[in-house]
DNA sequence: TTGACCACGTA
DNA sequence: CGTACGTGGTCAAC
């Protein structure tokens, strides 16, 4: 039934083979690629299209870069991959920049919801098979890098599939890419996989919008990629400046750092009795303590609790001072410049495209939570700026669209919703967006509880959207986003009595109703940023941060108003398709800067 | 060594 | 009784 793949000689031979074989511009390309470690190792590469599926290996890795960038260039394929971290994470260091792609396991995330995504799973979920009976491979076969013995002894061993219909342990555990021959049929694999799931996505209810969120997550997924490669711009002697201001002195060795975390400690320490003996400010227990002692009878020791305070209670103010400048010096200090700044002064992390409940994208190296007084050494590189964009309310704008509210929906031309809101109502602007919020996010005490009639009354369409995700939630029903990501919201623990139950089923329901908007507006702001990637291409910029509603591309000074207008424009055409007309209007905020933290330019 | 909790940064 | 995330600290259980 399979027919094996056909060996092609050399790297230079791809781009002829796949034109003999009929490809088109825009057609599906399956997209295998090993690369072996080293500065020039040997890659594997596996190719399929409808018409067939091919491998090759190249000596050296820039061979096969070459390659893929002439069919690149001359196709413009949909590059099919397993996933962009496994097939196009060797290639973006190399130089080919992949226009567009179909990544199975960004999809698959869509589709079965959570973040498991590796291809047997996907396999099994695709085939309906027993999501427990998937072969497993041993650890000991992924750190030897080799490829184990078939583990059924009916399979074929060029077979990709065992006897029972999963994907086999040793070639998903990276066997496949012992040769060339089956890497082809692993490339063969993906684009079956990708066939499955454009049936799924065909058969449901809203097939186009649903194609479209598959493939800007897949894009995401790519540009995840990208920006891990790429890195965010920091001018490093400012960054060393800014962690020295909070934190001193860079230490010159243990005995060095000790010293200096013992005076630091010591002028919080000083304010207590017997220079605060026993008393150590890393362990909360004995924080609490020791401010009991002092006065302070509090629950725990957070700031915003010990925040009254501030300005009448020196010791209060010596803790709330030592801890902003320990977080510096633990997460944000000399260490965490070492660990990811290069020598070429980027900031790297590792990204991924869809974490999490809703689906945001997750970065690490704390590139999602740098403090905002470290923020003005994020800089443009010489000869370049920063510009930086931002959403405005894009969460309230995604509820209209995704609820269909008209009345919403309407609210969504002013620049400022609230404000439409708030007359609407009868309140006033500050009342209007509490009860905004408190509606999507779940709060129930405060103010916010009289205006949330009004809201029900003047925005019934919204408000049902809201209540419906909560009573989901609170019976266990998994929901569903605008997009079409499917969220679970996990099973209660078990034993618990009826408040608590009641209390888990609450919290629930707000996940799952807080996950309807933050997920939809994930998806929006994804699409947005690939498309923005896309037009920035030509231009010589590049995306460098993707912050939840906000974007900051790299980009050549002579082309910052060019990119500004992108910015615009992409946001225009992204929101069209995405509320299908719906009149729901998006509005960014975009500034040319030098430095994140300037206000403009 | 691992997992829980605390605390705190961002959206 | 607002949600989500990543990180680093300490402690108790392994």
């Amino acid at each position: 039934m399979l027919t094996a793949p056909v060996l092609v000689a050399r790297a230079d031979d791809l781009l002829h083979t796949l034109l003999t074989a009929g490809t088109r511009r825009g057609d599906a390309v399956a997209l295998a690629v090993d690369i072996r470690p080293g500065p020039a190792g040997p890659a594997v590469v596996g190719v399929a299209t409808t018409a067939g599926c091919w491998g090759f290996t190249a000596a050296r890795a820039d061979d096969a870069a070459g390659a893929l960038a002439a069919v690149e260039d001359r196709l413009r394929p949909r590059w099919v991959w397993w996933s962009a971290a496994a097939s196009a994470g060797p290639l973006v260091s190399r130089g080919p920049r992949l226009a567009t792609c179909w990544d199975v396991a960004a999809v698959h995330r869509i589709l079965a919801g959570g973040a498991v995504d590796d291809p047997a799973r996907v396999w099994a979920f695709l085939h309906g098979l027993d999501l427990s009976s998937v072969p497993r491979t041993g650890q000991l076969d992924l750190l030897a890098g080799t490829a184990s013995e078939p583990t059924s002894a009916t399979a074929d061993p060029d077979d990709v599939l065992e006897a029972g219909g999963h994907l086999r342990a040793d070639w998903a555990g990276g066997g496949w890419a012992r040769d060339a021959d089956r890497a082809g049929r692993w490339a063969r694999g993906a684009l079956t996989a990708r066939a499955l799931q454009l049936d799924r996505l065909g058969a449901a209810q809203d097939a186009d919008r649903r194609r479209a969120t598959a493939h800007a997550e897949s894009a995401a997924a790519l540009l995840c990629v990208e920006l891990g490669a790429a890195g965010l711009p920091l001018d490093v002697p400012t960054a060393e400046q800014l962690v020295g201001a909070a934190a001193g002195p860079r230490p010159r060795d243990a005995g060095h750092e000790a010293e200096l975390r013992r005076a630091r400690d010591d002028v919080v320490l000083r304010h207590l009795p017997e220079r605060g003996a026993g008393v150590d400010l890393r362990n909360p227990a004995t924080v609490r303590t020791a401010l009991s002692r002092a006065g302070f009878d509090l629950p725990d020791t957070r700031s915003w609790r010990l925040e009254p305070w501030r300005g009448s209670s020196a010791l209060v103010d010596a803790l709330l001072a030592w801890r902003k400048s320990e977080r510096v010096a633990t997460t944000y200090g000399y260490g965490w410049l070492d660990r990811h700044v290069g020598a070429d002064g980027r900031l790297r992390g590792a990204w991924a495209a869809s974490d999490g409940a809703g689906g945001r994208m997750t970065a690490q190296a704390g590139l999602h939570n740098l403090p905002a007084e470290l923020r003005p050494a994020v800089a443009a590189e010489p000869g370049r700026v920063l510009v930086r964009a931002d959403l405005g309310q894009v969460e309230p704008r995604v509820l209209a669209a995704v609820s269909g509210d008209r009345a919403l929906a309407a609210a969504t031309r002013d620049d400022d919703l609230y404000a439409p809101v708030a007359a609407r109502l009868g309140v006033d602007r500050p009342v209007a967006k509490v009860a905004v919020l408190a509606a999507m996010y779940g709060q129930t005490s405060g103010t916010a509880g009289q205006a949330l009639a009004g809201l029900e009354r003047a925005y019934p369409v919204a408000m049902r959207y809201l209540s419906r995700a909560y009573d989901d939630g609170w019976a266990g029903r998994s929901v569903t986003t605008y997009g079409g990501r499917r969220v679970e919201v996990g099973p209660l623990p078990a034993g618990l009595d009826e408040a608590a139950e009641r209390a888990a089923r609450a919290r629930r329901g707000r996940f799952a109703r807080n996950a309807v908007v933050q997920g939809a507006a994930a998806e929006l702001f994804k699409a947005w940023a690939v498309t923005v990637r896309a037009g920035s291409r030509p231009l010589g910029a590049e995306v460098v941060l993707c912050l939840h509603d906000e974007l900051l591309v790299h980009a050549p000074a002579e082309h910052a108003d060019a990119v500004a207008a992108l910015l615009h424009s992409c946001l225009r055409e992204v929101a069209l398709g995405w509320t299908g007309g719906s009149q729901v209007r998006f509005v960014a905020d975009v500034r040319v800067v030098r430095r994140w933290s300037d206000a403009k330019d």
